[in-house]
DNA sequence: CATCTTCTCCGAACAGTGTTCGGATAGCAA
DNA sequence: TTGCTATCCGAACACTGTTCGGAGAAGATG
């Protein structure tokens, strides 16, 4: 019986989910800085001493914010079944542009450093909900040039050839970022701008 | 005269570049969230209500030490006049990069919206030193086509010429952001990615 | 049922932050 | 020397994350 569940388990649950959500709400619409312990604790109804029951520290629950954004953007970029094979990569890549466009601060927050000297633990979390972000990328670069790739294959193969991928993947990271960060105001369609040149990227990995 | 500089005058501007140093060295060692007014006072030996007499508030400090780091950035990638020409993309690689790997939290100030919704001002001095910065870029590549372009001439260029120029610089961007960010910590040579791969889009312009 | 343990929650407190205000003092121009 | 202004300070305000001790409820054990 897996469904047992306790009225504290449950409570505990559902008040963690609350606390992630009013967190997430902050970031999005104030940046980082927005979100406070004890802005959490006053939309809770409780003390800000007692929110420490549930994360050991601000920091925490920012992992756990961090977490979450790499899930989201993971479903959004996961390709659907019914889309053309050839279509692939065009799709990642408005699917990656949307979710930045829409969830900025998530975006930023993945992807930046906050604290300098920081680095992720080795078989932590965080590599593997990249991953996850990363492997459809990996997929529908290798269905365009034929080739079948996967992203396990991708720690045994040539140098030369990881390094293709990742300059796909760092011409579709480079332009969203700086789209997102309101470093391109002058391009009027920045869809097309990131469709186009990463598929050109793309055209260019054929020898 | 322009040399007749009052003591106070001086006194001011040597404590405006103090204060911004010690702002500078703070964000370098602790990142942005250990530039703090009370600390910036402390070190200097005065009052936390003194230092507003230099700076209206902490973020235009902070709007000083953007200028301060693009100023530091476009320094670092102009081209040196003794460099072979057909080589001045490498170049411009090299320098962004090593700059990014030397300075992260200044990169990741610079390029990364701390708060969301913010827009530079149009004419702002941000868009200017922007510009420095990108500049040298767009002239190493003109060079390495045999176009001899520049920044003003890009404003009125055709839109896929210009979105190939913005595709080079995303690929360079991109990839030295997730380098300094930690998001390729298998990759063994940084610097023959980013050159590799940058060169090999800029001769993927050519049609 | 009663007992015992663990989890939950609170109030108070500590050390820290950015910022404002009123007043004292020094530099500078008239 | 008289004014004006820039500078600097101390005190205070409203915050922040975090720790600690205690009170009470939930769950497990007898």
């Amino acid at each position: 019986m897996t469904g047992t569940e306790t009225r504290r388990e449950r409570q505990r649950r559902e008040l963690v989910a609350e606390i992630v959500a009013i967190a997430r709400r902050q970031l999005d619409e104030g940046g980082r800085a927005a979100v406070s312990w004890r802005g959490i604790a006053r939309e809770v109804g409780m003390n800000p001493a007692s929110l420490y029951t549930y994360f050991p520290s601000l920091d925490d629950l920012f992992t756990a914010l961090i977490l979450e954004s790499y899930g989201s953007l993971a479903t959004a970029v996961r390709p659907s079944a019914d889309e053309p094979p050839h279509e692939g990569v065009a799709a990642y890549c408005r699917a990656y542009l949307d979710w930045a466009l829409t969830n900025p601060s998530q975006f930023n927050l993945i992807w930046t450093d906050q604290l300098p000297g920081y680095e992720a633990p080795p078989g932590g979390p965080t590599v593997d909900a990249e991953t996850a972000v990363i492997a459809p990328l990996v997929e529908v670069i290798g269905a365009a040039l034929g080739t079948e790739a996967s992203v396990e294959q991708l720690g045994s193969v040539a140098e030369e050839t990881l390094h293709r991928y990742l300059s796909v993947w760092g011409t579709l990271h480079g332009l969203v970022a700086l789209l997102v960060n309101h470093h391109l105001p002058f391009v009027d369609d920045p869809e097309r701008l990131v469709v186009d040149q990463v598929v050109r990227s793309v055209d260019a990995l054929r020898d």
